[in-house]
DNA sequence: CGCAAAATTGACTGTTATCAAACTTAGTGG
DNA sequence: CCACTAAGTTTGATAACAGTCAATTTTGCG
């Protein structure tokens, strides 16, 4: 893998799992204090409210970490979404904090503060633009890329439905902004465009 | 002031300073590196959209630290919402990173976390009941309390506009479940009713 | 007391949700 | 290879919640 590992320098031993499509990494309840770094693949992480609707928190892509939690035990789910490859890194039971493990708690710390101005106080269309955008950074600028989720999950990621996620990808390509190689394959055919939408 | 301190254990000195209501603490693209503990008052972070539109990111409260950044740079601005007394604490220089700052850093994820579920897939009667709740909540469990914040502060926390936070204030308090002794100050009459509503 | 800012209330609008149906896609077995 | 199926996605019609615009009331402060 080419993405330098953002956990060099961790003491820590660590092992490399893989899951399958839809397979669950961690439930709420579950015993904390284990972070992972996707090796190759896609996790969702999320939670319901009591009536089934869904907030999803965060995707992480290649290279990225997830699975700190201030408290022991866990207060989301986590699911690979495509078959996935982690390595899961013990947490030091010392109580000793690596200066990595608190920029990777301060990087997480930024990202749900933009993801709360996403949903706040963007429209839809802002929102979607926003998303595309964000994944084509996260893997290095490339201006076509595969979306691992389903418009479900994009919904339940932005906090709106599936018939508007829909629509706003059709406004998109007939606007000339994204073109749909496939369903799940987009390619930005005008990026700054779309980063203009982002508000 | 009664509450434990949760900076106790860091090595640095410190030093506190005093801000007006409205006074600014810090905005974005100012040198980040020192975070700060609230002594008294409230603060409110937030940031702009170009349009003006804004997105309060968190309140802190009496004994809560906030300031944390990923960068060297802030990206947000902090201001006091009432008078407010902050101790400064700078972050140790050699990188060194404690365990207490991690511990911080981690809540403070949660938190956000806790703040996307609420605007992402909650209604406006929900995020009221679960503002009024939290904000009881972290001041001990009491039953009335005052607010520092204005309703557009609010607003701009919760995702909605200063009118519907009117409206559903009275439809709370038509419904019995606050009574509002002032304008600012809120009592929760049922509180687990409140609680209920918050899904 | 008088003024400006904040909050409330009302009428109406609009964006997004909901409900429903049709269409695609990927996978399975004949 | 081609139905057949089920899941996922798209599209359409309508509804509802929250937003916008506007006027009034309340509050706090000089």
């Amino acid at each position: 893998m080419s993405i330098v590992s953002p956990t060099a320098g961790f003491p820590s031993t660590y092992s490399v799992v893989t899951f399958n499509a839809g397979a669950e990494i961690y439930a709420p309840g579950d015993k904390a204090g284990t972070f992972y770094q996707v090796e190759f693949g896609a996790v969702r992480v999320h939670r319901l409210l009591s009536d089934g609707r869904r907030q999803v928190i965060a995707f992480h892509l290649a290279g990225e970490t997830f699975g700190f939690e201030a408290d022991r035990t866990h207060s989301f789910f986590a699911e690979a979404i495509t078959q996935t490859g982690l390595r899961a890194i013990s947490r030091p039971a010392n109580g000793e904090a690596s200066p990595e493990l608190l920029t990777l708690a301060l990087r997480g710390m930024l990202r749900a503060h933009e993801h709360i101005m996403m949903i706040g106080r963007q429209t839809a269309v802002e929102r979607i633009s926003g998303f595309l955008v964000d994944m084509a950074d996260r893997q290095g600028g490339i201006e076509y890329f595969d979306l691992p989720m389903s418009r479900l999950d994009i919904a339940d990621y932005l906090g709106l439905t599936i018939e508007t996620v829909s629509r706003v990808f059709a406004k998109l390509r007939s606007a000339g902004l994204i073109k749909l190689r496939s369903i799940r394959c987009v390619e930005l055919k005008k990026l700054e465009t779309l980063r203009s939408l982002c508000a």
